[in-house]
DNA sequence: GAATATACGGAACGCTCGCCCCGGTTGTCC
DNA sequence: GGACAACCGGGGCGAGCGTTCCGTATATTC
């Protein structure tokens, strides 16, 4: 449905077969990037579930040649959890620069976040892996984390100074609300605008004095607290 | 794990087969029992994902036996599932109760909430149900899960109307919020202590008002506003 | 206690899906 | 352009699981 806004993985040097060998051959460089633009394409689309054939034959490929490439479906899932998540921590750290920019902590913290579940809810394979759907992350994929995870920790320390954020929570609460507000934008098909669910589950962070304020400047203008968001 | 504690769903009447056929059998009866506890336990404590296999063994039943009682699988897990949520359905009334008998709207409902979440977090096949994972509700359940939505709205209007949840949500957000804190619980095994997540999701739904007084009363008593909660 | 409908158990079936293998093809190097 | 190795495709194997079938056992009825 959506996705195929995907840039190439930033185009690896030119390809070792893993480990150390010779250089791939043409036909092999190519095929592996078919293999992994398909993954990327059919797991966002699907999630986890979908089978690995329809992979190899979206990519125009034998289910060997995936095999060749990748030891195993999860070996693949993993490859492109992985560069989603260095392009989410790449976003991270461009909001971290922002406030060293004189952007406001509280607002990059909630904006990266707003940013994470967006990008989780158009891509099934980040939710799955996110919320931990039968999913065990390997070597790669848990480094990729633990940088987002710093990323985030950053982040969240800088919103915290600022008051933004109640200060009883770390990194792994971050996390498992990120999780959560994926999950409910998950159960609630099209009905409602995106991100709204995500907005409630996320205020749930802000500090009182924070909330307050916000729904102040929600409230004034109309008679009751309705509405607005 | 846990789950042991379910009495069998109140003793239907003499128990026909579906439609209104005789009587059944004294053994028919019994292993239908057997079956309907086997699935209680094992679904709670695995999910919907458990083979069936598993569930006859532990009943002491042969496959064929749960499928003369059941259709499908699903339809032995959404019995299952309709049993909890009206239990469940019961527990919300009691709380509906006791507003009426004087108490406070607001802990009333985030009273619930936390029981729903608890509940749901111990077993595995609520939460499944409620995150929607790759199930399709059907009609005996839908009217379970109606019911349930039902007190929770009637809830949810006492604890807005006593300023107590902010007045733009409604009993799908809820219901989605509640999604999303079983998923967080979930994600996190064991190292916090339970039920903190769900809290801080559900913070979100407080007014700001509300959630300042009970920062307030967190922070009374030491320099910051850390701890607690 | 015999007759009969009813229920039981578990082997068997069909299907899906991850993964491997082998005969053929194609890129690469001299 | 020929020889050799690397790679490809897709059929096939085996495991897991939901569901069905049928010969046997058992409750019920008279």
């Amino acid at each position: 449905m959506t996705a195929m806004s995907e840039q190439p993985p930033a185009e690896q040097p030119p390809a070792r077969s893993a480990g150390g060998g010779r250089p791939l051959r043409a036909d092999a460089r190519r095929n592996r990037a078919r293999v992994l633009a398909a993954a990327n394409e059919v797991f966002a689309a699907e999630g986890l579930a979908v089978p690995l054939d329809e992979i190899a034959r979206r990519a125009g490929v034998g289910a060997g040649t995936v095999y060749r490439h990748f030891p195993t479906k999860e070996a693949l899932f993993e490859a492109v959890v992985a560069d989603r998540l260095e392009a989410l921590t790449t976003v991270g750290r461009e909001a971290l620069a922002g406030i060293t920019g004189g952007a406001d902590p509280g607002e990059a913290f909630f904006g990266y976040l707003a940013v994470v579940v967006a990008d989780a809810g158009s891509k099934m394979d980040l939710a799955d892996a996110l919320v931990g759907a039968g999913v065990d992350l390997r070597q790669d994929t848990l480094a990729a984390a633990a940088e987002l995870r710093g990323v985030l920790g950053e982040l969240l320390t800088q919103a915290q100074a600022a008051a933004a954020v109640r200060a009883d929570v770390d990194v792994a609460d971050v996390h498992a609300v990120v999780g959560a507000a994926v999950a409910a934008e998950r159960t609630r098909p099209a009905d409602a605008q995106p991100g709204r669910l995500a907005r409630i589950i996320g205020d749930g962070l802000r500090t009182a004095q924070a909330a307050a304020g916000r729904a102040a400047a929600r409230t004034s203008g109309n008679g009751g607290e309705s509405a607005g968001n």
